[in-house]
DNA sequence: ACTACCATACTTGTATGGTAGTATGGAAGC
DNA sequence: GCTTCCATACTACCATACAAGTATGGTAGT
């Protein structure tokens, strides 16, 4: 019997659009550049079938911009949006560490005390690729925690813009350390059932993103609307 | 020169799109029910492309189970993402109606004065599905006062599930006056800058569409997960 | 030099044929 | 009666062909 699990996408449509929202999230297709049906179905040799029903759905997440008969570009980040983003996450994730400030499972509280080690040690490491990934587990698991996966994946969804800025950041290193302390005092005002702090820290938190925009706006002006 | 607006939508895909989802909606497609694209392309003679990519698009708003090579189904209404759903509309309607009490365009403040009128013409002439959409312009008044437009159409996005359980209550004829009431005081608080009674108001009045969900469930056992 | 026009080479939108996987009903064997 | 097998009729997935709108560059006419 067979019970290899696929990791693999199950369909060639899958596959395209990961693969592009890979490279879109990345830069590798910078915001403006044109790309076609055609040629993305030579590049990856496919037809144009799944590559279209990917540039359908990438467009509904607001990643690209299709006129009809004329193109397709890779959407420009729009502040507006990315700030509006911001600001429906804010929202989620204050209200969310309330609901983990009253009630947490210890199993996902233990994976917030691991998941906050792992940082340190990233952070050490100058591993910012990793640090990335581990804030982002770090958010999801307060979700987890309280119930609320579905909420997670709404925020995703909400972020396809805001994470593409995140993403610049990389380069220009930045206070992890700020951040990573930040963590440490929410998993404490968790345990301590300090509703009150907690969504204290996490309004500061979610409000570093902020400043940055408009430097990056001045650092890449061509990626900006 | 013809400045005609056009009012259709532009594509066979979008017409197909909206025609379904508005079935889906309103429970002439029931939850359950199997569906294929070759019936929909006969049935709305267009071919199976745009019925495709409008079951792609479907499917990814939660309305529809796509099961390759086996069928699609209109997807059950799940209870829980219902109610993740209301979750998430509660914590983003009281921050924006908070921004709202501590400033707001006077041109929208009459907006919602003559919406909340309205509200009363047909609450007395027991028009509830024009009672519907004026709850609808109701709160998407308050987004755009903000500048939060974005953030409504989010929330859009995410009461698909939802909508069609509040769908499902306008037979059951329901406590519209309380919501007309709710709406009233709701006007009166953003008007007084009182945002704790603004938000409090809008708590009560998102928590109210919880209680049906039982009911509805027993009345309705085959739409529901 | 400048403009109007048009052939051409793009673009996305739509239609259709073929493929592989799955459910189903009936026949054969036990 | 029960199970097993298999032909058949589905399904969604993918590839390809055609249609229709749009940008572009060259050319002819002024």
């Amino acid at each position: 019997m067979d019970l290899k699990v696929k990791i693999q996408p199950s369909s060639t449509r899958d596959a395209v659009y990961l693969t592009l929202k890979e490279q879109i999230l990345t830069m590798e297709l910078a915001p403006g550049t044109s790309i076609s049906e055609k040629e993305i179905s030579l590049l990856l040799e496919v037809s144009r079938t799944p590559v279209r029903e990917s540039f359908q759905r990438l467009a509904q997440e607001g990643l690209l911009e299709i006129y009809p008969q004329r193109g397709t570009t890779v959407s420009l980040i729009d502040p507006e949006l990315v700030e509006e983003a911001r600001f429906m996450r804010e929202q989620l994730e204050r209200a969310v560490i309330r609901l983990a400030s009253q009630s947490f499972p210890d199993e996902f509280l233990s994976k917030l005390h691991m998941n906050v080690s792992l940082q340190k040690v990233s952070m050490e490491h100058q591993d910012y690729k990793q640090m990335f990934e581990l804030d982002e587990a770090f958010h999801r698991t307060i979700f987890e925690g309280c119930k609320k996966s579905n909420t997670w994946a709404v925020i995703q969804q909400i972020n396809a813009h805001l994470n593409r800025s995140r993403m610049l950041r990389l380069s220009a290193d930045h206070h992890w350390d700020h951040l990573y302390l930040q963590h440490q005092e929410m998993v404490q005002a968790i345990q301590a059932k300090d509703a009150d702090r907690a969504e204290q820290l996490m309004k500061e938190h979610l409000h570093l993103t902020i400043d940055d925009l408009v430097l990056l706006k001045e650092k890449y002006p061509t990626y900006f609307k």
